[in-house]
DNA sequence: GCTCGTTATGCTAGGGTCTGCCTAACGATG
DNA sequence: CATCGTTAGGCAGACCCTAGCATAACGAGC
């Protein structure tokens, strides 16, 4: 009988020559940028420093070679960014790979271990 | 068009209070413990140091608070270590809840980014 | 032209993990 | 009782990732 609060989960990502390209935490930042409409509140609400969220991003778009976002640096409010169609794209299809996986996972881990885990 | 060679992963383990329980990789460690009959060997098949092996199983029998290995030191062949029969039951149903998630990412994975990935 | 908030980076220190080296106990076998 | 291969674990250095601190450019608005 292990004791409870034992938990099962799951993650998808996707790589490149054994390389992390994209992960569901990088994405859920990207979304995060479409609707803060700026990478340090983004970051703000991830709560990540801005020095890692843009770090995380700009390596996605390098591993990619793609865009993802639109910057402007300067102007009222000191400046934004935005996703281009690129991302917005992105982001549609990774989470329809993803709808259900973890549920999924869930479900089955608790139906093995049910009695188990008491 | 992103260049080809990007592959979906998925992956699956446990945590209790936000840290590591078990993976597919400790699992597999395991089960290749209990194929050789050896931690060394084990770990020698998974590329591995010994001292991380030992030490990655060591932490997973803290975790769950219940012994994995019946280990032997001395002895014909300088001993060995067999798996309990608990390590072999987690090790069916783990696979068990496993079973058929990577392939499911993959396919769904493959369908969304067909016309992407070119 | 000063202010302000954001983007964009470099440098570096800290923390956690991995690894290599070392030592010791163990026990069947010869 | 010496040997041998395995388990068991301490210790310190290598290494990588993250985070904090720093700076500069930018441009609308007052």
């Amino acid at each position: 009988m292990i004791r409870d609060q034992v938990e099962a989960r799951s993650k998808i990502w996707c790589e490149r020559a054994g390389e992390l390209v994209l992960s569901e935490w990088r994405l859920d930042l990207l979304a995060a940028v479409g609707e803060t409409g700026s990478l340090s509140r983004a970051a703000e609400r991830l709560d990540v420093p801005y020095r890692t969220a843009w770090h995380k991003l700009k390596a996605v778009e390098e591993q990619l070679g793609i865009r993802l976002l639109e910057t402007q640096s300067g102007g009222a409010g000191g400046g934004g960014s935005s996703l281009t169609p690129d991302a917005l794209e992105l982001i549609r299809r990774f989470r329809r790979v993803r709808k259900g996986v973890s549920e999924l996972v869930s479900k089955r881990f608790e139906s093995e271990f049910a009695d188990w885990l008491g």
